[in-house]
RNA sequence: GGGCGUGUAGCUCAGUUGGUUAGAGCGCGCCCCUGAUAAGGGCGAGGUCGCAGGUUCGAGUCCCGCCAUGCCCA
């Protein structure tokens, strides 16, 4: 290599000089050294080592293992519960950081003293599959057939399609998850397809039916008229179409309302009116009117701000005229299901006279429709904002009088129908900023419906003609056929003010490539309003209803001690609120609080009590926690304002729901007949039900016992009035299957039960003694899916929620913080390939997963080589702790599967509290308590940084690099080496012990080397062992005083490099003593600490000084220390005392 | 548009109840070692804490607004 160049000079020449010599040390003395040497190799080769790795722990049986001595576990059980993927696709980054965050909590809690079991499942049903599967049947033609077929023999074949379709990707997904070498109960996952989880969620479902929170209501979905049924979001396809643009004026009930409304002043003459009624689209000279010529640009107002206060009123004061409401609408022929008009109360409309009219549109979007409509005259009159309008009522342009509604479930308030109504989702792109709303065909409209009361009104039959109750003209119409006839229809009552054919991008089912309109059909509901008591409650307690509970259950506990500001205020809040509502009943009980009364007083007069309400309103509290904390307000914001859950789909792939209809309509889903079908379904499968008629659905369902059938489907059932052959087959067949589905979030969310509870039933635990689960863990999507899915039916049967803490993260995000894009992400596969399993979860575990986590190739670079770092500091461990395990290990530790004799008790007991032993080990115990304690508390980061840090600046570049002489240097059977050497295996058996929840490939190949298994002994493993002891090694408490002296001392030799003195082992250093606590210290250690050749003290200094030994004395050729005892021996080679000694020996 | 988050050195992140000169790792620069060597060590330079107001003796931290961005909803 090109060593000349530049090295002309006198200064080059002299290191020149010492290289040599070194040279010729080395050659001569370092057979004599005892240097690192190790099979734990440098390159981690994960990609062909880790699959080794876990076929050792298949053949171990590791997860049976651990099971078999749950129960010797000191800290009892962890109930941790797997929130199931969908079986579909392959695992993507989202996985990946879910499934390794749950691997550390099994891990962690497995090491921590806890038995930890954990069943993996997977979500089988839903859309998505069936959609996957519904396409290939498409492209490849075999849907032809099916069609031809009775729709349960139809749903039969496409759910065994699916099935294929589940299991194919459940298997894929495993071997995945095993690669990234999760530990986990992969023989026996939960599926939420097998038949006893079918069982029972149906089960679930009949708690809550029992609750009587099951309801049938009305509900607009896309519906396809071509194949007269409900389709999902994923199955319309968005296609260009043209549709009448109408522009329709309802004709306001009262004048002089709206007037009001807008402010303005008295009714004019008849003399007034008249005149401007003339005056219309001219204008009246000095008033102060805005004045607009039909389709002109006049700006001025258009460009003003939405909120702004109404500036215009005019002075005209009333029309003569009754003004109208102008709405916009696509979609003609849902106008005879027109229920209200919504607008946005904070946007500011116009009273304009445009054409001779007088109508209401949004002042923004005066300009726009008058020249849509070709206005010639446009003046508006008044303005005001859209709360004022609330309330006012209109005439339906061609509806007369309501029609007779059927019976609804809900409360409904026929006054509010035609009249205007408040909505945010009102926007001034399109239209007139009033939105025509028909309940029963828009999914707003719907949504304002169910807040204003108003009844969901749906004139539309399946096969998409208008049913009896619209007007005559209309009945039997095809509603695509009548939008011309109802355009028609408004221009010749004068309603219509503008008319146009609009292209617009609509849906259309993705199979008969038909537009599909929004129809309100049949659907089963949960209601989250309804008010209950739980099976458990007693009696006098008041009923409370899923949305009370739940945001109840989540709720702090308000005698808990609160751990953060936030808690503090909010317990402080429940008290006064208690105090409050509780006032009369306390000082009904001698017990009186004024209004200043601190939450401590509040609380200690509630002590004694006993009024059942506020009993109940305790007992109802669960204190659920959330990681991080902030996941409560999210979860709580979205219970408040939940609408009732939709549960039924009309779809194949999934859960039948067991209800019956009777010849006249009648349902019969009570909790009896509900629990008849599961267990059929256990039995059989779900795919029963389309096999099946009611007969043998029902076959376990004894009509006489049960106390909730309606009477009409009773009579029904018995077949004939004299209340005989009532549990007949051929009776209950006459009953027709419902050809709904559950949604499948009810599934996933029944798992407490279906997993959590059945799988843990024994004699001992009647009831699952794994029921509440401790944990939930999931993306923070999961406050809307999983955690609430799970929680309301938790709460409905049980009482309780089925989780005693959430915790969630976030998601990942690409480098620039923006959402990651699906094409370019990453398989698992090449990650694999590239960075090994390790080096994944590494990198997870240094991931600050509370929030958005970026994501680049890079980092796993990166993450790469932080883990060659702890590589390297285990190897050079592993190449120092001398030869294997026979070397003064004891026999317990030995055999890999004792817990706390991982440091031998007697060494420790030798240690001198001045020795760098005592304080490396000392190093130890805090990291183990802070690594410890990191897990615990699912802070994986802090750990992560805790052993990193541990690894490079504790280890490496402190002790390690401190020890390195007394390891190579010393005679092999010196007592200094060998107390290093057993500190070393105690470093490196915890090191390991700590690492394994994360590195779980690598802690076990280190733990392995350690003990210098071979390769036929399956049995030794660092899984199966626990979390370090502390070493409790006593340390003298002048350590810190030496470790600041010495980043002192570090600063000093960095300084001197500058006068030529460049390596360390050149210098001696005086280090100030001024109280003499340095001198409890050996020397030597000092010096090995500080990287120089000697230390001594100096009482009266008070800084570091270093002195240059290269003229003082000789570098001994062995050890490269110079020092006082370093000089020519018998062999002809310079050596300290130490060496000469230690050659000697060899 | 709403609810809940996030925004601190080039990069990834720490920053406890508001209190010295805002920390760490990576990267970068310079240097040492060549007996952990496709390793190891030392020193150093990097920041208007997203922007703009406010409260306070004092704000990265508390309040308000705005911008960017994520999740969920509309």
């Amino acid at each position: 290599m090109g060593d000349a160049t530049g090295s002309d000079g006198a200064a080059a020449s002299a290191p020149k000089k010492d290289a040599g010599e070194k040279k010729a040390g080395k050659n001569r003395y370092r057979s004599t050294l005892n240097l690192p040497s190790t099979d734990f190799a440098m390159k981690a080769n994960l990609v062909q080592n880790e699959p080794q790795s876990l076929k050792r722990w298949d053949k171990l049986g590791l997860y049976e293992r651990l099971r078999e001595r749950g129960e010797s576990q000191p800290r009892g059980r962890f109930v941790f519960h797997d929130g199931p993927p969908y079986a579909n696709g392959s695992i993507h980054l989202g996985h990946l950081l879910n499934k390794c965050l749950k691997d550390f909590v099994v891990r962690t809690r497995q090491m921590g003293g806890w038995d930890c079991p954990y069943v993996p499942g997977w979500d089988c049903h839903g859309l998505p599959i069936e959609h996957k599967v519904m396409t290939e049947l498409v492209e490849s033609g075999k849907i032809e057939k099916l069609n031809g077929l009775d729709e349960d023999t139809r749903r039969l074949a496409i759910r065994r399609e699916c099935e294929k379709y589940a299991n194919k990707f459940q298997k894929l997904q495993t071997q995945q998850m095993r690669r990234l070498l999760t530990v986990a109960d992969y023989e026996h996952p939960y599926l939420t397809m097998q038949h006893d989880y079918e069982g029972a969620v149906i089960e679930t479902l009949a708690g809550m039916v029992e609750q009587g929170l099951v309801f049938r209501a009305l509900k607009p979905v896309h519906w396809s008229i071509a194949n007269e049924t409900a389709l999902a979001e994923a199955e319309l396809e968005y296609m260009d179409r043209e549709d009448p643009s109408v522009y329709v004026d309802f004709e306001a009930m009262d004048a002089s309302a709206v007037y009001d409304a807008f402010g303005l002043g008295a009714e004019l003459t008849a003399e007034d009116a008249e005149s401007a009624e003339e005056g219309s689209g001219a204008g009246l000279e000095g008033a102060n009117a805005q004045r607009y010529e039909g389709g002109a640009e006049t700006k001025e107002q258009g460009s003003s701000s939405v909120n702004s206060v109404p500036s215009v009123v005019s002075p005209l004061g009333r029309p003569g005229q009754t003004p109208t409401f102008m709405i916009w609408t696509t979609t003609p022929w849902t106008l005879p299901a027109n229920m209200a008009i919504a607008v946005h109360p904070r946007f500011v409309y116009a009273l304009v006279r445009m054409d001779g009219n007088v109508t209401v549109v949004a002042r923004e979007l005066v300009d726009k429709v008058a020249k849509i409509g070709g206005a010639e005259g446009v003046e508006v009159l008044a303005e005001t904002t859209g709360d004022r309008l609330v309330g006012l009522r209109y005439r339906h342009a061609f509806v007369e009088s309501l029609p007779a509604f059927g019976e609804e479930v809900r409360e409904t308030n026929t006054d509010k129908v035609w009249t205007l109504v408040s909505a945010e989702y009102v926007t001034l792109e399109d239209g007139t900023g009033l939105v025509h709303t028909a309940t029963g065909h828009g999914a707003d409209d719907f949504n304002t419906g169910l807040r204003e009361g108003l009844p969901v009104y749906c004139p539309v039959r399946e096969d998409g003609t208008y049913d009896e109750t619209v007007s005559e003209w209309l009945r039997g119409e095809g509603v695509f056929e009548a939008n011309p006839k109802i355009v028609k229809h408004l221009r010749e009552s004068g309603h219509l003010f503008h008319h146009h054919d609009y292209e617009h991008s609509y849906p259309h089912d993705w199979r008969s490539k038909t537009p599909v309109i929004f129809r309100a059909t049949e659907q089963w509901f949960i209601g989250v309003d309804r008010e209950f008591l739980a099976p458990s409650e007693p009696e006098d307690w008041p009923p409370a209803s899923l949305r009370e509970r739940s945001l109840n259950a989540i709720m702090l506990d308000p005698n808990a001690e609160p751990s953060s500001a936030s808690q503090k205020q909010e317990i402080e809040e429940y008290w006064q609120i208690r105090a409050e509502i509780h006032a009369k009943s306390l000082s009904n009980a001698g017990v009186h609080l004024t209004p200043g009364s601190s939450s401590a007083e509040i609380r200690e007069a509630f002590k004694e009590f006993n009024d059942p309400q506020f009993q109940a309103s305790f007992a109802r509290i669960h204190n659920v926690e959330f990681v991080p904390e902030w996941g409560k307000n999210r979860m709580r914001g979205m219970l408040e304002n939940r609408p009732d859950w939709c549960i039924s789909r009309q779809r194949a792939w999934g859960l039948p729901i067991p209800a019956f209809f009777t010849e006249d309509g009648e349902v019969l889903l009570t909790a009896a007949s509900v629990r008849a079908v599961a267990r059929i379904f256990r039995e059989e499968g779900s795919d029963a039900w389309f096999k099946n008629d009611a007969g043998h659905l029902l076959r376990y369902y004894d009509v006489d016992a049960d106390p909730d059938v309606p009477p009409s489907v009773s009579s029904c059932l018995r077949g004939d009035s004299r209340g005989l052959r009532s549990k007949t087959r051929s009776d209950h067949g006459t009953l027709r299957k419902s050809g709904d589905i559950l949604d499948v979030w009810f599934e996933s969310g029944s798992s407490w039960n279906a997993v959590m509870r059945e799988r843990s039933k024994s004699e001992a635990h009647p009831e699952g003694e794994d029921f509440p689960i401790e944990l939930y863990l999931e993306g923070s999507d999961q406050h809307r899916g999983w955690f609430q899915s799970s929680l309301l039916p938790g709460l409905a049967v049980t009482g309780r929620p089925p989780y005693e803490a959430v915790l969630t993260h976030g998601f990942m995000v690409g480098r620039d913080g923006q959402k990651l894009s699906k094409s370019k992400g990453h398989t698992i596969e090449s990650l694999f390939e590239n960075h090994g399993a390790d080096v994944l979860r590494w990198w997870v575990a240094s991931l600050p997963y509370e929030g958005d986590m970026k994501v680049d190739e890079e980092f796993f670079r990166l993450a790469g080589e932080s883990y060659r770092k702890v590589r390297n500091t285990l190897r050079f461990m592993l190449g120092n702790v001398g030869g294997g395990v026979h070397e003064g290990m004891s026999e317990s530790a030995n055999e890999g599967q004792d817990s706390s004799e991982s440091v031998a008790p007697s060494l420790l007991r030798s240690i001198a509290p001045t020795s760098l032993e005592s304080w490396v080990l000392g190093e130890f115990d805090a990291l183990r308590e802070k690594v410890v304690s990191a897990y615990l508390r699912y802070d994986f980061r802090a750990a992560h940084a805790a052993l990193y840090d541990f690894c490079n600046d504790t280890l490496s570049a402190v002790y390690l690099a401190a020890i390195k002489d007394r390891l190579y240097c010393d005679a092999s059977d010196s007592e200094r080496r060998a107390s290093a050497q057993q500190t070393l295996r105690a470093l490196t058996d915890g090191l390991c012990r700590l690492l394994a929840p994360v590195l779980c490939h690598t802690a076990d190949e280190a733990y392995r080397s350690l003990l210098g298994v071979d390769k036929g002994d399956g049995a030794t493993c660092v899984h199966l062992l626990a979390f370090p002891e502390a070493s409790s090694v006593e340390r003298d408490d002048a350590w810190a005083k030496v470790m600041e002296v010495r980043d002192e001392a570090l600063l000093a030799l960095e300084r001197i490099k500058e006068s030529g003195l460049e390596n360390p082992l050149d210098a001696g250093l005086i280090l100030p003593d001024p109280d003499g606590r340095l001198g409890r210290f050996n020397a030597g250690d000092l010096a090995d600490l500080c990287g120089v050749s000697l230390v001594t003290l100096d009482a009266a200094g008070d800084s570091v000084r270093v002195e240059d030994l290269r003229e003082r004395y000789p570098r001994c050729e062995r050890s490269w220390k110079r020092g006082p005892d370093v000089r020519e021996r018998g062999d002809g080679g310079v050596l300290s005392d130490r060496d000469a000694q230690a050659v000697v020996g060899v």
